[in-house]
RNA sequence: GGGCUCGUAGUGAAGAGGCCUAUCACGUCUCCCUGUCACGGAGAAGAUCGCCGGUUCGAAUCCGGUCGAGCCCGCCA
């Protein structure tokens, strides 16, 4: 039977089995060292018989094996136990050098990033970019886990939808059977509706955008969670929310995967269960008080204005996440719930210096909804929206959510400096594949 | 889409008119090495310096174009 990495210091002294990827030889003549990864870790090798080592000529890291041996306490070994009297069986036989590292951190300098993705397949392989996508595994989990708590149900909506003009981002258009249809940039439709079953749903999926964005925030396709809760009393409701969950999440990362944090450089925590909220023309004020720069006249925060208040937040109140609020009436959307004072009950969180989630309040008055599509040139008998407002027309409760980025949580949570590096495999302007 | 910057072995970097027959590190190959863990030592292979054209006695280096990339801005449910 075989034994995980992780498992082998509980049968010291036994024979065990153990299958995983040659990693790492270190040839010493009499003594060969080796280094097998399998899902859980490596497991360090001994290998001091000459035909053992003779089965690795020329055989490259990737190969995959199968190692027997006895299970050795020994204080020198990482771990402090190894694998002696080893008998390897190749599986897979690998002759190919493989074309990045896999055995040392990789390059994330920007330039370097696009050979990083080109080389993507194998480089992922490598312990380090392991890490960040175990602790975006897990982030996702944390948030799973803290909705479900609060019971939510998980939905999953369509992503090819009916083809309109929401406004907003560009979409991908594509054909549907002779029709034309667009992939989702958001589930907030359907979320909406499902409020009128469930009350309390969630989604985490994909998200494509269209936009021309050459960025360091942006991808054409993003991993969005989506929530959604009904019977809320008033915005604060949602706000309130949001901040547990992400206060939450965030401190059980630098709780259960401090170690790891730190090896990939990631910035101490610094965050209060309480986030600070600035208005957005208090922003643009503080901000022209510290810079000389007046944005007064911008209808949203500029990037130099969210990494400013992120600072200004962390040096001032403690706290690296920030609510930014009184978003003006002109960003609002026709779903959205008018505010006071030309302003949209919606406010923005940001973290580490970027927008992570905007949260508003939904307006769920049938009338008052159907006034809002019109006035946005929304056509509610569309084929895309026509069941949207029929949902409203059977009764939706005061409700409210928020869009979240998942990879932009990863990454500011590790540290990192484009988003594209907490994605797996980043689908660009310029990069579809792999 | 606009502005700025950058393309040198598989990977990461140095070289900024002649010292370049292009340097270093990692990786690869051969040999030596019994406690390595970024192992160490000796040697070897691997690059028409993104591509096209120009200036010059001479171009990796300067100029123009082109392709590719990066960053910022704009755009951004």
């Amino acid at each position: 039977m075989r034994i995980l990495s992780k498992e082998l210091h509980s049968h010291s002294g036994e024979q065990v089995l153990i299958q995983g990827w040659l990693h790492k030889k270190r040839l010493l003549g009499g003594l060969t060292f080796m280094n097998v990864r399998d899902r859980s870790g490596l497991t360090q090798v001994v290998l001091k018989e000459k035909e053992e080592v003779e089965k690795l000529r020329g055989l490259q890291i990737g190969t995959v094996l199968e190692v027997t041996g006895t299970v050795a306490d020994e204080p020198r070994a990482p771990g402090g136990v190894e694998l002696h009297d080893a008998q390897v069986t190749v599986l897979v036989p690998v002759t190919e050098e493989p074309p990045i590292e896999i055995d040392k951190p990789l390059s994330h300098k920007p330039e370097n990033l696009d050979t990083l993705f080109d080389n993507r397949v194998v480089g992922l392989r490598n312990l380090q970019e392991q890490t960040i996508f175990r602790i975006r595994s897990e982030l996702t989990r944390y948030i799973r886990e803290f909705l479900y708590q609060h019971d939510f149900v998980e939905i999953n909506t369509p992503k090819l939808v009916a083809g309109n003009a929401e406004g907003g981002a560009e979409v991908f258009k594509t054909d549907y059977f002779g029709q034309e249809a667009t992939l989702a940039q958001s589930p907030q439709l359907y979320k909406q509706i499902m409020v009128g079953v469930f009350e309390r749903v969630f989604e985490i999926a994909p998200a494509f955008r269209a936009e021309l964005s050459a960025t360091t925030r942006h991808v054409s396709e993003v991993t969005m969670l989506d929530v959604e809760m009904g019977f809320i009393d008033g915005h604060e409701d949602v706000l309130n929310f949001l901040q547990d969950m992400v206060y939450g999440v965030l401190t059980r990362a630098y709780q259960e995967h401090g170690e790891e944090l730190k090896s990939l450089n990631a910035p101490k925590l610094t965050l209060k269960p309480q986030f600070p909220r600035y208005t957005m023309a208090d922003i643009h004020k503080l901000y022209q008080e510290a810079t000389g720069k007046d944005m007064s006249q911008e209808i949203d925060l500029t990037p130099d204005e969210e990494k400013w208040i992120c600072e200004y937040s962390k040096q001032h109140d403690g706290c690296e996440a920030v609510f930014a609020t009184g978003l003006p009436e002109s960003k609002m959307k026709f779903y959205h719930m008018k505010g006071e004072e030309g302003t949209a009950r919606s406010a923005d969180l940001l973290f580490r210096g970027i927008e992570i989630s905007t949260v508003p309040q939904r307006e769920h008055r049938h009338e008052n909804l159907i006034e809002q599509m019109k006035k946005a040139g929304v056509n509610p008998d569309a084929p895309g929206f026509v069941h949207y407002v029929t949902a409203f027309k059977h009764g939706l409760p005061p409700h409210g959510g928020f869009g979240f980025g998942i990879d932009r949580l990863a990454e500011k949570t590790i540290g990192l400096g484009n988003v594209k590096e907490a994605i797996l495999f980043p689908h660009d302007i310029n990069r579809l594949a792999p």
